[in-house]
DNA sequence: GCCAACGTTGGC
DNA sequence: GCCAACGTTGGC
């Protein structure tokens, strides 16, 4: 229990919500940053993760969830880096979107917001609660 | 398409 | 170890 929650962002133009769906999970690798590595190895299974379309539509579009923890990234030809598997839970009923997060000033410490670079990112229960509730989505 | 932010690389 | 150059991300 006591699940932590975390956002990912993904380009729709390479791997769109409704991919991931129709894959009915994935193996979320390919990560090259040490911080959001770091992120990957804190999922725990069960944890539930927003989906963020970067780039375009610049939206949360859905909720996941953790089915395996990090393992290493079997992309990764060098280095030290991990991967988890992740599943589609459902859609969120509304998109949440970028500007709609900006413009709400109780997502002021988002990571999303103030590392807008970071891929994957924590986020704390309460605006995990509140994407939802913008989403009209309950888990 | 541009560019700010930021992470990485490599010369010194 | 510093920092300039460079590459990438992602919003605009």
């Amino acid at each position: 229990m006591n699940k932590s929650h975390w956002l990912v962002k993904q380009e729709p133009d390479s791997y769109p919500w409704s991919a991931f769906v129709k894959d009915g999970q994935t193996e979320w690798d390919g990560v090259r940053n040490y911080q959001a590595r770091n992120n990957l190895r804190a999922m725990k299974n069960g944890d539930l993760v927003l989906y963020y379309h970067s780039v375009k539509g610049k939206e949360v579009v859905g909720i996941a969830t953790v089915i395996r923890e990090a393992y290493p990234d079997p992309s990764a030809t060098k280095g030290d880096w991990s991967a988890v598997d992740i599943k589609p839970i459902k859609p969120l009923r509304n998109a949440v979107s970028l500007e709609t997060i900006k413009s709400d000033e109780r997502f002021s410490e988002i990571p999303l917001l103030k590392h807008s670079r970071l891929s994957v990112m924590p986020i704390t229960p309460s605006h995990f609660d509140l994407i939802l509730e913008l989403g009209q989505t309950s888990v």
